[in-house]
DNA sequence: AACATTACTGACCAAACGGTCAAGTTTTTT
DNA sequence: AAAAAACTTGACCGTTTGGTCAGTAATGTT
């Protein structure tokens, strides 16, 4: 059979084993560090040998980078929420929102990428400089013109980033410390969405706007 | 010599070298992760060869707790910042002016403490379920009586500290990120001034109060 | 001066690590 | 069916690690 489908399934397999060892990764680099998270437990938890993984990945530091530049790309996804073409209750409320649903859904992710900015951004410093730098200065300009225009408050558009980024993921980062403080339970969906309303609430009245609609 | 001055420059020397090591593991674990971080490169920042090291510590992880517990109990003097006493705009301003200033001149602390929670907390979990379980429960009922007595808005008052918290320890956290997006420049004095009464502004707009003075 | 305690350190070691490799199996192509 | 390509894996290896230890120096005590 040399169909299309027997190469789809070649591709297929390959990607799969590949997928697994990146979602295995994530969580341990999450929950041990770059150093401590070590290729045999990656191995493990992926359920393939070591030498497996070491087949689709040359090194540790390849699986990492490749690990760090999903996040990036999710990230960056999601960032596309913030829509400058409406106004700013709007999009600063969709981008919270956005951003809470990602602390929720991916706290593995968010954690890899805070361990890398505390350690200085050793692999993905290029990222930081590039898209980062671009995407927060392009933002920062549509804020301002928000002000000049009189929509909002005279708040410095930066820190008001800042805000919104360690507000959101303070919830995956931080996840832990929030369990214990909760009785070590996980928020519930109700929780979940109280914090997403306190978050926007005081976020968006603080620079003289509010909450427009739930999404 | 037999009197106290001798005594005191025996305690003088040993307390002297645990600081020095104490002072350059916290760089350290803050810059490299606990399992990263080698008591041979702590060694060589304190200065002392790696066998004077476990003289004085017996092992890493007893170097990494006393670091964490160090950290712990500067968070919790900056607590008292927070006191209830005075009126919510007061207190909450004081409180976060505090904390910008501790992320400022603590910024590796912040780190170790903030690695620990993303990794689970496996060392200082009893710290987390005691005092500032305790301490973040009573400081709740505060904000909530103040809501009842109608002197702000009706947030949910754990809420609010995660903002506190995740806010500042942001400037201290991803100080690299900042930087990057700083021109690579760290902040300057009159960029964490206006870091501060952001943050201020903000928050306390945000929930219904206006900042009173500058501290 | 003799003794005791504390401080210091180079050399060493077992364990764990990231990574390799040869020898196998399975799958795809011809 | 046979050759080629891709996948799988147990066994192995050089390096690095946290930690030890015996021996020495310095300091404090009598």
């Amino acid at each position: 059979m040399k169909d299309n489908t027997v190469s789809f399934q070649k591709f297929a397999k390959r990607s799969q084993n590949q997928k697994k060892i990146l979602d295995a990764a994530e969580k341990v680099f999450a929950e041990a560090g770059f150093a401590g998270a070590t290729t045999q437990l990656i191995a493990d938890v992926a359920n393939l040998p070591k030498a497996n993984v070491h087949y689709y990945f040359k090194t540790k530091q390849d699986i990492y980078r490749q690990v760090v530049y999903n996040i990036f790309d999710i990230w960056m996804e999601a960032a596309s929420a913030f829509d400058t073409e409406l106004g700013p209750s709007e999009a600063l409320s969709r981008y919270i929102d956005k951003k809470m649903d990602l602390a929720r859904s991916h706290p593995y992710g968010s954690k890899v990428w805070a361990s890398e900015i505390i350690q200085g951004a050793p692999i993905i410093q290029d990222y930081l400089e590039g898209q980062l730098k671009e995407w927060s200065k392009d933002r920062s300009k549509h804020i301002q013109r928000w002000i000049d225009d009189g929509e909002m408050d005279a708040i410095d558009p930066e820190h008001l980033l800042y805000m919104i980024w360690s507000t959101t993921q303070h919830y995956a980062d931080f996840a832990h410390q929030i369990e214990t403080l909760n009785s070590g339970e996980p928020f519930s969906d109700a929780q979940w969405q109280t914090a997403k309303l306190s978050v926007k609430t005081i976020i968006l009245k603080g620079v003289g706007l509010c909450v427009t609609s739930n999404h």
